[in-house]
DNA sequence: CAACGTCGTGGGAGCGATCCCACGAGGTAT
DNA sequence: ATACCTCGTGGGATCGCTCCCACGACGTTG
């Protein structure tokens, strides 16, 4: 029942390999009744080629390795990034190319991931990561595997083609629009210091209060980790403090479920007693209430785009340097305040960057 | 830099090809000097054979599939299928095997996925599955790919090798308890009705209410998806209901941070109003407050096993059927109202699968 | 009708490893 | 000194495919 080859195959077929050969890689010159028949025993013996005998000569294995920053923590417990691995993996099932997700990388010494890089089992790997300490792309380069890394550390600027949103621009956006909204005491929850964009976006919440000439207080800001605990820990510090904030900027929406739960413990209440601005734009954040004010990352779309650059780089033999920037945008809910409190202000819809909720979620 | 293949190694180090596949291979009968020698150029060409050309010759990988049910709900919604994972990969790292996610596979038409595994990328593949529309393992059994499923279906006994829970039994414990603390009107939140352990954990509530002689009282059923969107809205027709439940069991942990929320709400409090006792143990749940009685599902081990099952099928050709149930504790804390209520109870000690939360959570 | 393309087909070479066997050097037992 | 093992080493065969080229049949053109 197994172990057929394609030498069985063109035997049972009264055929030649050759033929049966440009029968399965769909090529010319083959009359159509002897692929009709050919085709026929093919699915009635459920045949398909060894991958790796076709490897061999083709120097292709139409596989994608995804990487992923490897702790359970990024893997599942932030949703963006199966959104992103969503994109990517829509764009390769659509070009013929089978994503596949290394798993447990923390248990694998350098040298046998070295070894299966160099192994060639994939033909290119994406790699997410916005991890600073992460020698995946190191480890990439030096293995001389195409890639392309959907994130960026400009202090490391040595990925040749990657997809990034503006961290430091989104961050501006998210904390002048609680400036606008008359906030002048904002806290800031950060992410953990080894990833990059936790500093962007620290560096965006900077911006904002400089050009609003709000001084910048240490005391207001909070070392996150991404994690809804960290938001509720932090949050309680910033509620003792004798002049606590009147909102809070999020570095991600996963945090903020500990934010709000730390408010309403106290009998407060988001916005009121606490504006929330959150960065991520999960669809899970729907569970929590009132709904999120955030800043949308195109997580699919940053998939798609970085798949597409690999899959041209492999194709067409790109090798020229690609940098891609994609928008956020400023999504307008409850949990900023913006509805309740300042019905004369300039509606948001005339900045680029912002919307209100009113439209749809992409699906 | 690249491309160097074992007769270039050869070449330079001035043996033979079979030389330098003994020294990549540890095999003996080669002179320690000589071994040195190439190993040397061999690390500082930073040479690594070609799988492909290995692969042709074994007819071995080392690589294993991991499949979970495709959709970004499970994989990343629920931390379990990432212990799951966990174990699975700490048991192929240490055996020299690599463990490879599969990805998007929803993307993926069946006759693509046929043909992958047919291809031989993989030497085995560990399932997590306990959907019953799911077509993988009939799939994996057509396409003669070695397999062993976490999860399993009993009405669609085929899988040779399977490890799972109880599922019956860990829930009728849950509600035993509930029951032993007193209460009388217990809801019963369900999962999704494609997965087995739904019935399999309802089951186990009638079992329990039978045995009490408590009525099964339909209205107390909700139809939940094992979301914490499903489990808010559940709970808040509970909670409308003329005679409302005094005790809830959850069929997961997600799904509590719902309901939770849902009894807040109305100014109500866990477990005063209403206790509950969840399944899975997350360790996530930490967020949730009061800390979660829950029954804990051996996850990292179930991994851990269901690969040494899968490893052993393919360096010893073991193929007798071999199924594991591994058992589940209820991990006792503070949601169910034990402490508080029911000083007067014997200790849960007494039951073989009940443990009070003063044991530290496994690493 | 001869010359020449095109189409369909088959067979040999080759991809880069491993494995098996042959063979010489050296040591030990006879 | 001869026979015999063991050890270290090299080279050919092989895995199952794809690719290239050769070749005959046929149709078109001059």
């Amino acid at each position: 029942m197994s172990q057929l080859t394609i030498e069985d195959i063109a035997r049972i077929a009264g055929v030649s390999r050759s033929t049966v050969s440009r029968v399965l890689n769909g090529q010319p010159n083959v009359r159509p009744s002897v692929r009709d028949r050919v085709q026929e025993i093919i699915n009635s013996y459920g045949y398909a080629p060894q991958a790796a005998a076709r490897q061999l000569v083709m120097r292709k294995t139409r596989l994608i390795g995804l990487i992923l920053p490897d702790n359970a923590h990024h893997l599942f417990g932030n949703p963006i990034f199966a959104e992103i691995a969503r994109g990517m993996s829509q764009v390769c099932a659509q070009r013929g190319y089978t994503p596949m997700l290394f798993i447990g990388r923390q248990d694998m010494d350098e040298a046998t991931f070295f070894s299966l890089l160099r192994g060639r089992h994939f033909d290119g790997v994406l790699l997410i990561s916005s991890d600073r300490q992460d020698r995946s792309a190191a480890m990439l380069r030096e293995a001389g595997m195409p890639y392309v890394r959907v994130g960026h550390d400009p202090e490391d600027d040595q990925d040749l083609q990657y997809v990034d949103v503006d961290n430091v621009a989104a961050a501006r956006v998210a904390v002048e629009h609680l400036i606008a909204l008359g906030h002048r005491r904002i806290a800031m929850l950060k992410g953990l210091a080894k990833d990059v964009c936790t500093h962007a976006r620290l560096e965006g919440y900077r911006q904002a209060l400089a050009a609003a000439g709000i001084p910048f207080d240490e005391a207001l800001v909070g070392d996150g980790d991404w994690t809804p605990a960290s938001g509720y820990a932090w949050t309680q510090r910033f509620l003792d403090l004798p002049e606590p904030p009147t909102a809070l900027f999020s570095s991600n929406d996963m945090m903020v479920a500990g934010v709000v739960r730390a408010v309403q413990e106290r009998g407060l209440k988001v916005p009121d007693d606490l504006a929330i601005v959150g960065f991520d734009d999960l669809l899970q954040t729907t569970m929590i209430f009132p709904e999120l004010t955030t800043i949308r990352q195109p997580c699919v779309e940053m998939g798609m785009r970085a798949a597409e650059l690999l899959l041209d780089q492999l194709e067409h033999n790109r090798r020229e340097r690609a940098q891609i920037i994609l928008p956020t945008t400023l999504i307008i809910r409850e949990s900023c305040g913006y509805r309740r409190r300042s019905a004369h202000l300039s509606p948001p819809a005339e900045s680029a960057t912002a919307a209100l909720d009113d439209e749809q979620r992409a699906s």
